[in-house]
RNA sequence: GGGAGCGUAGCGAAGUGGCUAAACGCGGCAGACUGUAAAUCUGUUCCUCACGGUUCGGUAGUUCGAAUCUACCCGCUCCCA
């Protein structure tokens, strides 16, 4: 652990608050919202884009980026920001999110996982110690554990078993990570288990890590196991290292993860399902491609401010979908990150003024029931 | 003028006596998507809320039964003159 990484809280409102971090590629002020760039590009985006939309940091993928290019290219290449022309802050998730959505084609066993790469067939291991090493080789600023994110549902021995062993993991990419430049964060598990949260998260920070991440949230499990998935781990982190809630994109858990005491998110769900024509608005999802949009000449969102809706209309954005035009997803991915970059603005802001929670409940109250996307 | 074909749902195209309201593709409509095997996947698409009704160019037949067989008609394509 480096003490280069300092995360300074700045604004509190209860368990919320606002911080910076300082990073090889620049300083974060959080909360965050981070894209993700999987094979080292935020998919349809220039750099300029997400410079435009706000972006700070964005995350690439340490299995994909290994299968292709492969980590040696990129670290031919002077490392991901130089091989993809970002300069800003990259975060690299360790591959641990693959044992579970590539869970078909893969084994555990303690040394690691061994997949059956779905690109060829091919075998690919990764070790916790491998996953660390192929990371410093990108050059990630911040770097992840190698974990196993367990499925829901799922028993408890299984969870308790599969924890014990990511700890060890954790602990061993930990000993062996060494680069001074790149932050190191530890992966709270646990499934749906108090007891287990609590353990996990009480052994990383024993091991010390740069930054804690919440993970296995938000992969099919009611809104109740996730409030209590996010409160179970994040109760025990420690207050001046950043928290990271993965793979979390919908407003109303990005904005329970803010109200926990959350600094950083992710989630590909905005620039999926702008690819797949769905657009987040504060009155909920709307679907472009839907025949009642043919000829409305409004934008998504009067009062958004992104590139799109200053520009376009809805008429046109849904006849880009329907002709499969590549503007259409490029368009709709700025809009639907520039949208949860509004939200969490708009938290800070209310962080400021120390009215979060009535943020919280106003926005919430607006979208009603509609799903959080 | 002579010869050979073809006409099936919005379009293309299977089907050549019952298991066919009719495969499949496209198009249309709708839905899903949360640390990206996702520019992907799912449902639906003759009419009717349903019971049920009406279909395979048209008409008339054969048959227990026809998109499938017969006759004539209409339209289209190709080849030869």
């Amino acid at each position: 652990m480096s003490k280069d990484f300092v995360f300074t809280v700045i604004h509190e409102d209860g368990k919320a608050r606002i911080a910076t971090f300082k990073t090889s590629h620049g300083v974060i002020e959080t909360p965050v919202f981070m894209p993700v760039g999987t094979l080292a590009t935020v998919k349809t985006l220039s750099k300029e884009e997400l410079d435009a939309l706000g972006a700070q940091i964005i995350l690439g993928n340490t299995y994909h980026l290994l299968l292709r290019p492969t980590s040696a290219l990129i670290a031919e290449a002077g490392g991901l920001h130089s091989f993809m022309n970002y300069q800003k802050p990259i975060l690299t998730d360790s591959g641990g999110f693959q044992v579970f959505s590539l869970a078909k084609s893969r084994k555990i066993t303690e040394a690691g996982v061994t997949f059956k790469n779905h690109l060829n067939g091919a075998t690919v291991f990764m070790s916790p110690e491998s996953s660390i090493k192929t990371q410093e080789e990108l050059g990630s600023d911040i770097a992840m554990s190698f974990d196993e994110c367990v499925s829901y549902p799922v028993s408890y021995e299984y969870v308790k078993e599969s924890l014990a062993r990511t700890l060890r993991w954790a602990k061993r990419g930990k000993d062996i990570h060494q680069r001074k430049d790149q932050a190191l964060f530890g992966i709270v598990q646990g499934g749906e288990f108090q007891d287990l949260r609590e353990q996990s998260a009480r052994s990383l920070v024993e091991i010390g890590f740069d930054g804690y991440a919440i993970g296995g949230t938000s992969i099919g499990e009611p809104k109740e196991v996730f409030q209590k998935m996010l409160v179970d781990g994040v109760r025990y982190l420690p207050f001046d290292k950043p928290r990271y809630l993965m793979g979390v994109g919908s407003i109303d858990y990005i904005l329970s993860g803010i109200e926990q005491g959350i600094d950083m998110f992710d989630c590909v769900l905005p620039t999926r399902l702008a690819r797949h024509g769905s657009l987040m608005t504060m009155d909920g999802r709307i679907n472009i491609k839907n025949e009642k949009y043919r000829s409305d000449f409004t934008p998504i969102e009067v009062e958004c401010d992104c590139y799109t809706c200053q520009n376009y209309t809805k008429a046109y954005l849904r006849h880009l979908y329907i002709c499969d035009e590549t503007l259409g997803k490029r368009l709709m991915s700025i809009h639907n990150l520039r949208f949860l970059m509004r939200i969490v603005a708009g938290a800070k802001e209310a962080i400021k003024a120390k009215r979060f929670l009535e943020y919280k409940e106003a926005t919430l109250k607006r979208f009603g029931n509609k799903r959080g996307f």
